[in-house]
DNA sequence: GCATCAAGTTACCATCAGATACCAACCGGG
DNA sequence: CCCGGTTGGTATCTGATGGTAACTTGATGC
């Protein structure tokens, strides 16, 4: 009956909860931007998504599905056709992770500009306590 | 009106657009728990909250509580008390991110059975595949 | 004088991400 | 026939990154 249709008291705060692995592996920028493009675009194949995605590598593209895929977050279906087609598309799994991680991508390109006039700010801020604490460095000590 | 109200065509999916980055560092494990621990508990303390997160080391929490400051999502406080004390506590924009962070980690918590389900039954079909390669194996359609 | 707590920093090492190159099958052109 | 181009990867090398543990600072207490 209680098997396993509750929630026994999975926590993301404990070390060695597998949530805390879980988590590393969906909170993940390829990860985010992957099963993006796949649920607003639909199934794809993997040089599309190579090309959507600008500055991928093949490695990380390869690797970050192969990880989706033994997740259950994504299917793989090969075509034998002419040069071998391979088509990724997200699992019902993958789509209710996919609802949580757009907004993700979406707050970005939102508050984008925002973070990056608090960063300016807080550069400014340091370079001006750098250069009016001293023009020299002094803590030139030799390494222990 | 449209000063900068209006997003400036910010593309996650452009290499180089500043969101690739700004995807980078709140798309984090320890992101999420940082700023979710910080909205539902409030204000916190640097051991505090190496308390709470458990397994974060103080390179880990210092560096990133470092990048969430610069990008003015967590204010850091200090009080010359008798051992210093500072605390660290989210900002209107940090509050907005860690809403769309949140669910994230709920979804990791309710799920992570899924996950799991998924991952042994792929590493079972590897498994296999790897250990028997004869006799009735239905992975074994592509015949390579 | 020594240990202790707070909040870090630093050194060191294992792992990882990114760039590049290569592979295998197939096809079209010269 | 060989060259280059397509698909979907793997292999390799290197610089960046994450984790572990030790050290720092500064006051407090024994």
């Amino acid at each position: 009956m209680d098997r396993d249709s509750m929630a026994k008291d999975w926590d993301a705060y404990a070390a060695t909860c597998p949530t805390r692995q879980a988590l590393d592996r969906i909170a993940d920028k390829w990860t985010v931007l992957i099963l993006g493009l796949l649920v607003e675009t639909g199934p794809m194949r993997f040089n599309q998504l190579r090309r959507e995605i600008a500055g991928i590598s093949q490695k990380m593209l390869s690797q970050t599905l192969k990880s989706l895929e033994r997740d259950g977050l994504v299917t793989r279906k090969v075509f034998a056709t002419v040069p071998v087609t391979v088509e990724y598309a997200v699992t019902p799994l993958g789509a209710t992770l996919a609802q949580t991680l757009v907004p993700l991508r979406v707050w970005a390109e939102t508050h984008v500009e925002r973070m990056l006039q608090a960063r300016a700010a807080y550069d400014a801020a340091h370079d001006e306590a750098h250069e009016r604490a001293d023009g020299n460095a002094p803590a030139r000590l030799d390494a222990a």
